[in-house]
DNA sequence: GGACATCGTGAAGTAGATTCACTACATGAC
DNA sequence: GTCATGTAGTGAATCTACTTCACGATGTCC
């Protein structure tokens, strides 16, 4: 018998365990979470300026100045001026940034597979039912408050 | 249709919601994260040696003297002496630790229900088992490793 | 051409976390 | 007993992430 409390306590379970992975993956690329986190927006939404990184990422714009310094330093991004707004920069991908979102992207798909591949498939979509669902009701608890 | 990746992102998106949900409760009783989490340890473990604390927090205990130097600041900790060993002290709970860890413990529930209550018995128990066998899974590729 | 908003960054400060060195105590060998 | 070695906690120094506040340089709109 699964309880409402086991339900949640595995998500979590398993997302800590997901996280530890990508630990492991920062360690090996020399990066750190945050650094990461950047770079997969970066690689999601293309060339940006700090601002709407900053809105992405959910930090103050001044953290995205320190961020960017690192890898910018680290050779992973480059900043670029802005075609039309002389006050923003764009900050771009570098080749090697771009191997870097690729790996995680791979690796995350890997992951994905190697959990998930043997999954019957109507238990896969029924798994993907209840948390769909279960996103949505949060969502509706949010609005609520 | 489920993908693999769609599963684990619906993992990680519903981790990532949750943990927010914790962040509001970490804001109200003015507490940090890794404050609450070491109470959450001490609530679970009972009374300990900051040793065992820095293990089961996996930081270093050079790290654990200035998070209980904090709680017990605030209140919701004591450093006793431990019967036994005078090298060590022993934190532990005061009232108002024991009252947070029993709030975080209920809202947790509370969530999870909120969540997961209406989900029919026969999907939750698909559910859980899919997560189940997903973990384990995940630790044999962690032995591989 | 002002008034006002926006983009990025210097300065200063907080919290979490680390390493290294050191003191106090414990423990087992002899 | 005492001596060697290991363990518990902490001071000092340092790192990264993050914040707020102030400010200069641009953009925008009437």
């Amino acid at each position: 018998m699964t309880t409402p409390t086991d339900a949640l306590d595995r998500v979590l379970h398993l997302a800590t365990l997901v996280q530890a992975d990508l630990a492991r993956f920062e360690r090996e690329e020399g990066l750190s979470t945050s650094r990461v986190h950047l770079l997969w927006v970066l690689g999601a939404s293309g060339p940006s300026t700090q601002q709407s990184l900053a809105t992405a990422l959910d930090v103050t714009p001044r953290n995205v100045t320190g961020l960017v310094d690192g890898l910018v330093g680290s050779g992973h991004v480059t900043r670029e001026p802005h075609p039309g707004d002389r006050r923003a920069t764009l900050v771009t991908l570098t080749d090697l940034g771009t191997r870097t979102v690729d790996g995680l992207a791979t690796s995350h798909a890997d992951l994905a597979d190697r959990l998930f591949g043997d999954v019957p498939a109507e238990r896969l979509a029924t798994f993907g039912e209840v948390l769909d669902e279960t996103t949505q009701r949060f969502a509706q608890l949010m609005e609520e408050a």
